[in-house]
DNA sequence: TGTACATCAGTGAACGCGCGTTCACTGATGTAC
DNA sequence: TGTACATCAGTGAACGCGCGTTCACTGATGTAC
């Protein structure tokens, strides 16, 4: 075996990248986690299965390093398609992450499936509670807030309806991988913009009022991910 | 081993129920399908292993078998709770079926699992297009345009509201389980009626206009679940 | 009524495979004297 | 400058295990003559 020369001395951590990089590749190209052995992603590495242990503990540590890189990611391309939109704009701010998270989920399926669904060996319960889909969902709730702020009525109490939100998102692009339904892009574009109509009025009133919250409000933000 | 008597002559059928229970047991056990092997099953049943395959000619084909009976329960326990409802309220009916929708999707983790994810071996895609997830979201979609009909508006055209349903109800119940949220239920059902609330006027006006299909709703129907 | 035979429900042992992980090791490179 | 030694990055072979599935079989029960 000699598919990757070995790192020269005191680089050692290059590999941890590496390894981490050919995870990627093979989500990437399977558009499933399924096959995701450690055997298959030191093959992709071009190094043997053992090494992968000088990097991490065992394969959930190693699963887990791969799923906060990518909600950071996506995380990355909400708040780069927030930062792309008009600024003046919440609503269009809003609709632009929305689509992001839309696109990022039909590109990266194999990844997705790998954030939302646990079949692989999950860290301890511990780290739950810091899970990074936080950042999806805390991003959602805040350009929903700005809405607000800006004067374009909820049709729900702010946090109900960024989770509502996120949820919903979750529940459009989850089934398309799961019953492998397959709908081109801007159907799911549309679905997605059709939960936004709904939850965020088209235009903003002039003198707004965020409402307050309500008792569902404070139950779900004592048992759901949340920041 | 002796776990269970061998049925009489001619009565060879029983055993296929009898695994299909055993199964059932295992979900409702484990609240999971990680563990769910045909070793497993056949254990759990009383039998050796072998003689799953008198009645199934493979693990796809036990899954899907099994995938299948809850479905139809999920279908049944939905259509109860609309016929349980005031039958002069199409809404109070709407509502009485998502709240099952939800309660089944709690009371049963492993086989909601089973039914929306794919970590077993998946039978070929032929089937997928008579999936029994469309018995649950053309259930919906009913009860949706039985309001529409009564004078409810609905905040979206029929279809695509009967589709941003389904999908949000999964994404709400389907993210408390992969997240491991265990919010309480009266949580899930707040948010699931305020996925109804936006979707769904809480009166009726007088005259009802059931709103015409758009270009979406007309995507939506070529690809996705539906009868 | 007795007996040979067919049918049926189900089994024990094994097949080949891939998995996560461990362990003793190799061989290049730097450092101390 | 030469050499013994420590350190480092990485490896080959094997461990024990559980998986889905196959195959030749067993033993009870019915049927034909």
């Amino acid at each position: 075996m000699s598919g990757r020369p070995r790192s020269p001395r005191g680089q050692g951590e290059q590999l941890r990248g590496e390894v981490l990089a050919a995870v990627n590749r093979l989500l990437d190209e399977w558009g499933s986690d399924e096959k995701l052995t450690m055997r298959a992603v030191a093959r992709e590495a071009g190094v043997a299965a053992p090494s992968i242990y000088l990097h991490f503990a065992d394969k959930a540590e190693l699963v887990w390093a791969a799923l906060s890189d990518k909600y950071a990611q996506l995380a990355d391309r909400m708040r780069a398609a927030d930062e792309a939109a008009d600024p003046d704009d919440p609503r269009e701010r809003l609709l632009a992450q929305v689509h992001a998270y839309c696109r990022f989920a039909s590109e990266n399926p194999g990844h997705y499936r790998l954030m939302y669904e646990v079949h692989q060996p999950a860290v301890d319960r511990s780290r739950l509670g810091l899970h990074p889909a936080r950042l999806v969902s805390s991003s959602l709730r805040r350009a929903l807030t700005c809405c607000a702020q800006a004067g374009y009525e909820l049709s729900l109490p702010p946090r109900q309806a960024g989770h509502t939100l996120w949820t919903g998102l979750h529940g459009i692009v989850s089934l398309q991988h799961s019953l492998s339904l397959a709908s081109p892009d801007d159907v799911i574009a549309g679905l997605a913009a059709g939960l936004v109509d709904i939850l965020v009025a088209t235009d903003p009133v002039p003198d707004p009022v965020v409402p307050p919250d309500t008792e569902i409000e404070r139950l779900i933000a004592s048992t759901v991910v949340d920041d």
